[in-house]
DNA sequence: CGCTCATATATAGATTACGGATATATAATC
DNA sequence: GATTATATATCCGTAATCTATATATGAGCG
């Protein structure tokens, strides 16, 4: 998993959001750091979806428009936890022993 | 940056070693986690060589064969240190949220 | 009224890192 | 004699990502 599909997971995790509101709620919670262009965003959405690690939620036509929400599942839940486990031990590595006096 | 990169100039923090002894750093720094593949590691040590994160430290010919050190460079340190915080912070955001209440 | 920006989804094309396979070579172990 | 460990290197395929583009509506501005 490489970091873009780690933050919309990440985005998912206090409830559905459709794709917009994917790529602003990542935007927001990394502080500005994360930009989620639009071709990764729903490209990896079909994938994790195919993984099982989202699924659809809603799917409602607004203003002659689709809009999808989408939900992480008990397999994604999961995922995003072992994968931000294995990132927090990495960072430890190098943490740990070049920034402990500055 | 990807994770391979990472651990490879994570290997790299405590002084210089040649390709192979990176791969079995690595290995040993994660705990048997991380296995760097001898296509990733070669081609990657390049890229970070044009990107001025590594530099060769000594190139030797042993019994035959050329060997070559690599040590980080403080731009790579420096590289290395960022990432490892931007991972952190990543991780944060999940942990520190879903890991409160099972 | 026309322009731009935010909202919203989707696809095509290019790039890049990475993994697996393969090649080469020696020393040690079984 | 065969396999494993040490050691470097290249080729090729794949997967994830980014850029650009297309489409469509509503809001706000001048």
């Amino acid at each position: 998993m490489r970091e873009p599909t780690f933050h919309v997971l990440a985005a998912l995790l206090d409830g559905s959001l459709h794709g917009y509101g994917i790529i602003k709620r990542a935007h927001e919670l990394s502080d500005g750091r994360v930009r989620l262009a639009a071709g990764t965003l729903y490209v990896a959405l079909d994938r994790l979806r195919d993984a099982g690690l989202v699924e659809v939620d809603r799917e409602e036509v607004v203003e002659g428009r689709a809009r999808r929400s989408y939900r992480l599942t008990g397999a994604g839940r999961e995922a995003l936890r072992a994968e931000a486990e294995r990132m927090a031990a990495a960072a430890r590595l190098v943490l740990g022993r070049s920034g402990a006096r500055p």
